[in-house]
DNA sequence: GATGAATGAGGGTTCATTCAT
DNA sequence: TATGAATGAACCCTCATTCAT
């Protein structure tokens, strides 16, 4: 828990850097814009990031840690699966509404920046979305979810379906009613998951 | 059909960008790059687009005006929303497959040159989308898909699943069967569409 | 008298050429510019033209040896050397109030010309302040013009003169009279330059 | 007195553009050069200056703003106008011949640039202008001078031949004597405005 | 001769990064 | 630790020139 220099402008900076970012995308943001932002000297910021990637690289581990620490500790609770994907699906739609901009970076920079920095990021977007994986595995394999899709497959869709929902619900400026839209989608999810629901399906 | 200049040049150049595009993203991948892969010279491009951000903003407008009018015209069959919301997804897999380096260019590039194309880019991607609400709100009209869920909502949530589902199948490198996981995503779908799925939800 | 190609596009490109650098100065215009003021193609210009400078240093030759004839067919009459003065300030005149715009050329390019083709420039403007230097000493060896004065430096001020009064009248689109500039300025001119005027000079 | 930044790099670069651009000419010489010269590095000169053009901007206002200031103080002083237009000239000799570089830059440049920075260089010239004019007018009104000439015209006149004096000679690498060339020339243009000499005058 | 699409060297400018203070 | 002036590599773009038609 200790870190040398201070924990505070690192926070500073990181938190600069996710407002800049969202604001401008990663490359059009100048490490000068992040240093005004945060209040130092553009020199202060290689102080704590050899660079301006390792600097998306920090807030993405950061944060990304923070999201898994949380949805994990949701997925490990003994409710249903079920009640489980409602309560973190809930949990994030919370996480987007407190902290859009950081939402925004995390979604969109994660695909550009896959670019560069391939492996960081596929790592830190699998760890999210095993979390949901064994979720939905444990809820197939106790005849809660039907068992006839890939539980990776189902888990991409739901992260897919809400990271759009949230990042549009972001770059629309909060103009509708995310907690509404993402009822909706997750009742559809679960009732399209219902162990029965495979019986009228066509092809 | 005619045009200044040669057609064959400007698509040339075009599929190049979506080529180094697709390998390097927009801000990492330089003109001279697209201009080595086109086999033109570096200022030839510049015949042909104003500026680097122009032959982006080139290759999104030809490309999903392509898309638009493929999905438009699938949309407007007399099937039933369900067996045309097939087609449509049928469709856009067969374009993930096809050209998968122009899918993972529109999908990603989209989202961080929002920050520079905004009200452009998203135009282009409303269109797409109306498309798909239209559909959804007819079979919701027709009693063929609940009526208790916004048809954006829906559509958005499709069209951010299938995004997903064949952006981390491009990334991956083609490991895993786009066709299955397509379908299965679209039964979860249609099943949780079906006008009696919102019986059992909870809250 | 003959030349190969044709000397009427020749010609064309010349006085587009006068028009262009007039408006825009050498540097800044492009000799597509050019090209389109003469209503020809860019390569046509090269088949005159071995490049850029020199359109500017053929631009020169022309017209200066134009006016150098002019002025030397005026210095060579048996008229008094004031009288010629007269007349070679008065065809001047002429000169610059019918063609400004190469009026405007001639005396701004050549100057910033001269730092890439000085000899050249030199000699041209030479051979037209010789002219004048003989007209001036002629004056002076006649008792006509005040000899306690250098020539060459008596040439120089009255071009010097001439041309900055002949510049700000073309530069300022010809808003005053310079007719009537020219006469006042001649006029002041012979009046320092009369034999007896050395009388009353303090230092 | 205090800057942002440092003042004598400001001028060094200043300095060295005045010898680069007094050497090779405003376009044809590069902003690296200009950074070797001053011993910089090229991205220096951005800190001080916007562009390559506000720097030839920066260059006329600072050193034009100077020369005003001194032909000013010339100008106000109680002499006669004689007296003052004598000294005005003898500074500006001065200024010449410490100064070559700068004085060439300043009356090569103006033009050429007049095409892309026109009002602004307008501005400096005409201010300069203006104090002449008035030394001249107020000789004409105290019946020093001649007063059937135009003051504006004169002052245009004597700086156009000074103007041209001066850079004949530093162009010709001071390859004769400015003072004495100098003096003759305000001793023509002295005698030419004295009150009787219109008497002669023919037309 | 004439064209104008194509070329590609070159330059202005930016900005991540460094380092003397 | 912190600063921010300085650096200079790198890139977008321009445009004089060429050459296949």
């Amino acid at each position: 828990m200790q870190r040398s220099r201070s924990t505070d402008k690192r926070n500073r900076i990181l938190q600069a850097a996710v407002k800049v970012f969202a604001d401008k995308g990663f490359y059009v943001a100048r490490v000068s814009d992040v240093a005004r932002e945060a209040g130092v000297a553009d020199g202060t910021i290689y102080l704590y990031f050899a660079s301006k990637g390792e600097l998306l690289r920090g807030l993405f581990e950061e944060n990304m840690g923070r999201l898994i620490e949380r949805v994990r500790s949701v997925a490990g609770s003994s409710d249903s699966a079920t009640q489980r994907l409602e309560r973190i699906w809930s949990d994030y739609v919370a996480f987007v509404q407190t902290e859009p901009e950081l939402a925004e970076v995390l979604t969109v920079e994660l695909r550009e920046s896959g670019k560069f920095m391939n492996e960081f990021a596929a790592d830190l977007f699998g760890a999210f979305l095993r979390v949901i994986v064994e979720v939905i595995a444990e809820g197939q394999s106790q005849g809660e979810l039907r068992s006839d899709v890939s539980a990776r497959t189902v888990a991409r869709l739901m992260f897919g379906a809400f990271d759009e929902l949230s990042l549009s619900w972001v770059m629309s400026k909060n103009k509708w009613d995310l907690d509404a839209s993402g009822r909706e989608a997750l009742a559809i999810f679960l009732a399209g998951l219902r162990p029965d629901s495979n019986q009228t399906q066509s092809n």
